[in-house]
DNA sequence: ATTTTATTTAACAATTCCGTAATATTACGA
DNA sequence: TCGTAATATTACGGAATTGTTAAATAAAAT
């Protein structure tokens, strides 16, 4: 799967093994982390050092139900923004309601449809990115970058850059005047879990500098690579 | 109208009353004023003395559907600005045709996600003056496209499509010089509770392409498929 | 029920893009 | 200015993505 961003971890919650199998089964090869736990005690505990990115809970558990667990997820901070999906057996509406009252963000029915599944927990994950990826445009000198189309225009004709080249760009323009090694570029752009080696980065600098005007991205030896506001 | 300040009310229209139970809840905690009817007549009746802000209503429900309860409300003079939103199962169906041809203003696909559907009520009340123009016709060069009657043109020639290409097509104008993934466009074409594989969109961004001139749609790789205003 | 059309899937071809490594060039300090 | 270390440039092969076609299902029409 995708790109860029840290791949999504998924916290599985569920009483019975076979489900907890099918479903890391179909997210890891979706290429999502997943973790699992068999109750809501060991769900909130295993939350606390997985840090997942959402939680896909069954509602009737042994020992404690998803409902109340999810309830003491949500006191925590650190839990405010995870997003919780609950597994049930129908669409019963007291169980729907009690569930969107502890700040569920979706529920699925069981049997599980693998694709159906995968087809939610994309959707929901999405919101996220478009949430916290504000910046859709970016206006430097001659250069405009707008990231709902991809497109780059320098004085106004435009340039066609692939996604590799436009996002490095991107990223640079955001933080100008902003120095960044290698390294650094490597998990802002390509991503942590990516590991291609650091003078890749210089390869993509290249072909920037073959499209926008030369003084705009600086290299500063030793250090790395910024983009300057100035001439 | 639009004068929608203290208290937003809102007249639930469903045939399921899990459905308006559901409804009335999440609006209720979000401070809304609701009432409901369990069909099309008895929303006509209760609209009368309830005067609600918006409409929010079921497609199909017995003894009247929405549609046709739609068109009695607009033929009266007190409900011609009154928003209605029609819930339907899918996106993209045959109704919304018809929907928005009696001044649907928005419709919400089901399941319903009370997080989803709190901020589209939310919209369309935050709208003072209507862009009543749910658009029904789109030219963009030389296509155009009619909502109304399915039917596109090419330079004045008739292009046959099938409804998913038209659908397809439609979603892309609508949206000119936006990039979207292969999961946005099956979400926002196909539906939320249609499950297809991606590449299935390909398919169909081939059929477009042999009607239509060559550059209007772009690919662009790693990213998505683009409805482009540009040569 | 049969035929036709639309839609989806699957397989393979074509293309583009990315990462690497090899080499050239530049900047800087001694 | 020379040597060294760092960056720039280039070209190529593999990987990933998309294009295309055809066959399989599904849906609609007759």
């Amino acid at each position: 799967m995708a790109n860029a961003l840290p791949t999504p971890k998924i916290l599985l919650v569920d009483d019975d093994p076979d489900i907890i199998e099918l479903l890391a089964y179909n997210l890891s090869k979706e290429g999502y982390e997943t973790a699992s736990a068999l109750d809501g005690i060991q769900a909130v505990d295993l939350a606390k050092t997985f840090k997942p990115d959402l939680i896909l809970m069954d509602v009737m558990m042994p020992r404690q139900d998803g409902i109340e667990t999810a309830r003491q997820l949500r006191q925590l901070p650190e839990f405010k923004d995870t997003y919780i999906l609950f597994l049930t057996a129908r669409a019963e509406e007291y169980t729907e309601v009690a569930a969107f009252d502890v700040g569920a963000d979706d529920y699925i029915v069981k049997p599980i449809k693998p694709r159906a599944l995968i087809s939610r927990i994309k959707a929901t994950l999405r919101r996220d990115v478009q949430q916290t990826d504000n910046e859709t445009v970016i206006d430097i000198g001659v250069i405009h970058i707008n990231r709902t189309n991809y497109s780059v225009t320098n004085n106004g004709s435009p340039l066609v850059m692939p996604k590799k080249e436009f996002e490095l760009l991107y990223f640079l323009a955001k933080n100008p005047n902003k120095v960044f090694n290698r390294d650094e570029l490597l998990e802002k752009v390509w991503g942590v879990d990516v590991y291609v080696v650091e003078r890749t980065v210089d390869v993509h600098i290249r072909k920037l500098r073959e499209k926008i005007p030369e003084h705009y991205i600086k290299t500063l030896k030793g250090v790395g690579y910024m983009f300057s506001i100035e001439e």
